[in-house]
RNA sequence: CGCGGGGUGGAGCAGUCCGGUAGCUCGUCGGGCUCAUAACCCGAAGGUCGCAGGUUCAAAUCCUGCCCCCGCCA
């Protein structure tokens, strides 16, 4: 048993939960699900991100200290992973003492490497916004863009991690581990962004202070990058004074959004090397999904909250659409229609109906009894390759991949049940048979859809007798065929996807 | 300017590395079935594979040039 150890990015606190947040975790989720049936012994992480300027200024508007503002947000994200049915096995918050202990140790360990130096910043900075600004982003003349005001040059003294001398160890490394980033056109661009020149990046503030202080100089607080990617360490045990953290670093995979490939495909591993501690094993990068074909923004009032949408689809209604109506890596666009529209074609009138159509035939030719399949049965062949198609699409973190070939089973099931007739002949062996190898084929899907759709996975399974719970399968037995021991009572009840009508 | 991704029937995608009947899901139309959630099954229509050249017996696929869209460039 080999163990794995799968991470999201933690979640700034700033906002509440949104669609985008939401879509990450369940991929974690689904991958993490999908190990597990493997054998696999995994830690799936997720958490929040709670320091720096901003949450200090969402607290003073919200007339709170910055802790107990922080107090107030993160449940929100884990009660949100708690209703989308997210088996996370830890939940990290950057304010934990854990968390701090880990960054100071990394912190020093990169200090006493020589990589962190005293430098001087000095930005453009406008005092109404608070924010510095790049030379391209102001307006001619040197005005805010937001204001239209002039800015000020501030210099601020800053610590630098020394990320420019990193650039060919980089580069080697990743030479040496071809694909650790998934998919592969997201690894050229982390490669492209390495050869484009690394420059060296502040890793402290004094202008902030709500924050972790840096150990030799707490005058200092650690940048919110250095301390938020920390979290990764920190929660298998790193700067506990021992090399526990070994027992799951490095980490399998990072999943991560296209915007932050920068922070965790360039400056972590580095930051990593400096310590003296491994870069991580894979990252996977998703695109974002859209809202209407325009980026989520809260200007744009297109914000998304996941939970509006499982009241209409339920949980595995909202889990399956994302996984399965994006391609992993690309933009993928949400729209209610096609959230309701995947529900209706593929769980109702496939799946759901699958279920339902032999659950009826069985009861009415076979006693309500499921009968054993064939071991020669025509289905096998395609449930075979719905299982490679499956378990190639979750190796790859493609879960839309992996959800297509899973369906083609589904889909060979009711033509095959459509070439047989079975509703059209006498009760007795031919009925059987066919029914039979309809059951096994459920069987066989309830495992393989079980890390996207787990709860009404484990309603089909109980539905064609089973009383035991699908998390406890073990692949790839549990998908060979010939499975499903015949015997056991099969049900009908209502209707697993009931239709919506828009 | 540079780097990365993309441009394939109405929509979304695969195929491009390793040239050789353009495939899948949804939608539309016709038929079948009536076990099933007006679901399911079969069939059909619909594409000069961004544009222009080139290589080849043969190009979505290789080469050259160009156009357009998106993203990145503390």
């Amino acid at each position: 048993m080999s163990r794995v150890y799968v991470t999201t990015p933690i979640y700034y606190v700033n906002a509440e939960p949104h669609l985008g947040h939401a879509y990450t975790t369940i991929v974690g989720d689904a991958l993490t699900r999908w190990s597990r049936l493997l054998g696999h012994d995994v830690k799936f992480l997720t958490g929040t991100d709670e320091h720096g300027q901003k949450i200090q200024e969402a607290a003073d508007s919200a007339g709170l200290g910055p802790q107990a503002f922080t107090d107030s947000i993160a449940p929100k994200f884990a009660h949100a992973w708690d209703r989308l049915n997210i088996a996370n096995d830890d939940f990290i918050r950057t304010t934990e003492p854990r968390h701090k202990a880990a960054v100071l140790e990394l912190l020093q360990r990169c200090y006493d490497a020589g990589d962190i130096e005293l430098g001087t910043y000095s930005g453009k900075y406008c005092v109404a916004c608070e924010e510095y600004y790049t030379d391209d982003e102001l307006l001619p003349g040197d005005l805010c863009p937001i204001h239209k005001r002039p800015v000020d040059t501030y210099e601020e003294e800053n610590y630098f991690f020394r990320l420019s001398r990193f650039q060919d160890r980089l580069l080697d490394w990743y030479a040496a581990h071809p694909g650790a980033i998934k998919p592969d056109f997201r690894g050229n661009e982390a490669l492209g962004l390495i050869r484009g020149g690394l420059r060296d990046f502040s890793v402290s503030r004094t202008s902030v202070t709500w924050g972790i202080p840096l150990p030799w100089d707490p005058a200092h607080v650690a940048y919110v990058w250095f301390d938020a990617l920390t979290n990764y360490l920190a929660a298998v045990g790193y700067g506990n004074h021992s090399d526990d953290y070994k027992d799951w670093w490095p980490v399998d995979y990072h999943l991560i959004g296209k915007d932050i490939i920068r922070h965790h495909c360039v400056y972590w591993p580095a930051m990593l090397m400096s310590a003296g501690v491994e870069p991580p094993k894979g990252w996977a990068v998703g695109g974002w999904l859209l809202v209407d074909g325009e980026k989520m923004a809260k200007s744009t009032g297109n914000v998304v909250n996941p939970l509006d949408l499982i009241d209409s689809v339920g949980v595995d209604g909202f889990r399956y659409y994302v996984l399965a109506e994006t391609a992993y890596g690309s933009d993928g666009d949400f729209s209610y229609e096609g959230l309701v529209g995947r529900y209706n074609a593929d769980l109702a009138n496939n799946l759901g109906n699958l279920v339902a159509r032999v659950a009826t035939v069985v009861a009415k030719k076979c006693a309500g009894v499921g009968p054993a399949p064939r071991p020669d049965s025509p289905l096998a062949e395609a449930a075979a390759a719905a299982y490679e198609g499956a378990k190639a699409g979750w190796d790859n973190v493609a879960p839309s991949k992996a959800l297509d070939s899973t369906w083609s089973l589904i889909r060979a099931t009711n033509a095959y049940l459509e070439a047989n007739e079975p509703w059209k002949l006498e009760p007795g062996p031919e009925v059987e048979a066919v029914m039979g190898d309809a059951l096994e084929a459920l069987r066989i899907v309830s495992v393989l859809a079980f890390p996207a759709i787990p709860q009404t996975a484990q309603a089909t399974w109980e539905r064609i007798g089973f009383t035991s719970n699908i998390a406890d399968q073990r692949l790839p037995g549990a998908a060979t065929w010939g499975g499903y021991p015949g015997g056991l009572d099969v049900t009908k009840g209502e209707s697993l996807f009931p239709r919506i009508t828009l």
